[in-house]
DNA sequence: TGAGAGTCAATATA
DNA sequence: TATATTGACTCTCA
């Protein structure tokens, strides 16, 4: 089945958090400019870099969350989007991304337009509360789930919108669940409370973390990792802190699941980090906020969670052994030097599996380890992999043959040749 | 038993 | 000072 939904909203949100658009009163209010938007931006999809052109004849209005806006700016979206994707007739719950750029312009009252700015933002179609998509649109809990950093400052906007759904051959329209204003004022109401977006019921779930009525749920970890990386810029938290309190890892695995977040699916026992990170999304602000001055027990008390589980590190045991009695002494890191690494990734982009001889006359030639040999090649294979899990790019990793063996080996015979 | 996953923590970098 | 990178370690699983 295939879903189409496009629509254009003009909105304006205002300190009191009323709201404007351009069907709505007070129209008039509207800057002369307000539909003179730049150019598509560069890296837009072709769906949103498409005029802006209203599709729908009923333009719904949101319901704003503004996390600590800045009150003295009038803020102007507008954004467009058409996509398709394949969401499934049937599902408790379903939901799509729509990757798309938001135009954002900043007026200040006073002056009127003294700035623009444009920036990007993910938008979550969502089918919601029902058994199946016919129900949701009849019951009208189709709404979208927009989050925009403004600066630094992060916008949380819920609303119901006009969707259309194309199956096969036969055009369906959702229209907005709004009879009248009073009832647009309860449904916003209901939207802004709603819980950050997961979906469909999870295969397996390793290391639950949950009290047993609770059904674990599949995480949608790029989404929940913007959210706390905007939260943790909103609030001036540092990684390390959200790290030790609410996680119980260290500020450069938060660093690295951050940038890099693996798919849900593609997690193992990593599930549970994103599940603390869920959960504490899923709190009020305040309760946020407060979770950090308490101690890890009591965080996780909380937040419904049981007591952290600290990983057994192996770097950690390493530091211990090597001398309890003064927790200050390092560990120094080894570190490779450019030759040593020069040449490691050389073999490596022949072959990302030597077999253990190549190993052993890399450590030789080297002068390291054949276990630094080894742990080369197991991270670089892993950190590979995860890079293709988040960025869906191919890459070649076959087996090594004899002959490519064979040719890699005759030319440490000779190693003056590699460099 | 070896490979992969998750992670730590030292250290590089911004 | 905060964040990103990375060599090494433990645990799990086929």
């Amino acid at each position: 089945m295939g879903m189409h939904g496009k629509y254009v909203d003009y909105l304006q949100v205002d300190p009191s958090n009323t709201y404007i658009n351009k069907y709505g009163p007070p129209q008039e209010e509207l800057p002369d400019d307000f539909l003179d938007f730049p150019d598509s931006p560069k890296e837009s999809s072709p769906e949103s870099s498409t005029k802006t052109t209203p599709t729908s004849d009923v333009l719904d209005f949101s319901s704003w969350e503004p996390v600590d806006s800045d009150s003295s700016f009038h803020m102007n979206i507008v954004y467009e989007s058409e996509a398709e994707t394949d969401l499934p007739t049937h599902g408790v719950l379903s939901s799509m991304t729509i990757n798309q750029q938001f135009y954002v312009k900043k007026t200040k009252i006073e002056k009127n337009l003294i700035a623009e700015e444009r920036c990007f933002g993910d938008s979550h179609l969502n089918i919601d509360g029902s058994s199946d998509l016919e129900n949701a649109i009849q019951n009208g809990n189709v709404s979208q789930q927009d989050m925009v950093n403004f600066g630094g400052k992060s916008i949380i906007q819920h609303q119901q919108i006009d969707v259309e759904v194309v199956e096969q051959g036969n055009s369906v329209r959702i229209p907005p669940n709004y009879d009248d204003q009073e009832n647009q004022l309860d449904s916003m109401k209901t939207l802004s409370k709603q819980k950050p977006k997961r979906v469909k019921k999870s295969r397996q779930a390793p290391q639950k973390d949950l009290h047993d009525s609770e059904v674990e749920e599949e995480i949608d970890t790029k989404d929940v990792a913007m959210r706390i990386v905007n939260e943790l810029k909103t609030h001036h938290i540092p990684q390390k802190t959200f790290a030790e309190r609410i996680l119980c890892r260290s500020q450069g695995t938060l660093s690295d699941l951050l940038r890099k977040p693996k798919p849900w699916n593609m997690l193992k026992s990593g599930q549970e980090t994103f599940r603390r990170m869920h959960k504490w999304l899923q709190q009020p602000l305040t309760a946020r906020l407060s979770i950090l001055d308490m101690s890890t027990e009591e965080a996780a008390e909380a937040q419904g969670l049981l007591p952290p589980t600290p990983v057994p590190s192996g770097a950690r045991k390493r530091r211990m052994n090597s001398d309890e009695s003064d927790p200050a002494a390092k560990v120094a890191r080894f570190v490779f030097t450019t030759h040593q690494k020069q040449t490691l990734q050389s073999v490596y982009k022949i072959t990302q599996r030597p077999t253990r001889e190549m190993h052993q006359k890399l450590a030789d030639y080297l002068e390291i380890s054949i276990e630094t040999v080894e742990n080369f090649f197991m991270n670089a294979r892993r950190r590979d992999r995860h890079r293709q899990a988040t960025t869906q790019v191919e890459t070649i990793n076959g087996p090594i043959t004899h002959q490519q063996e064979a040719e890699i080996l005759s030319e440490y015979e000779s190693d003056d040749n590699f460099y």
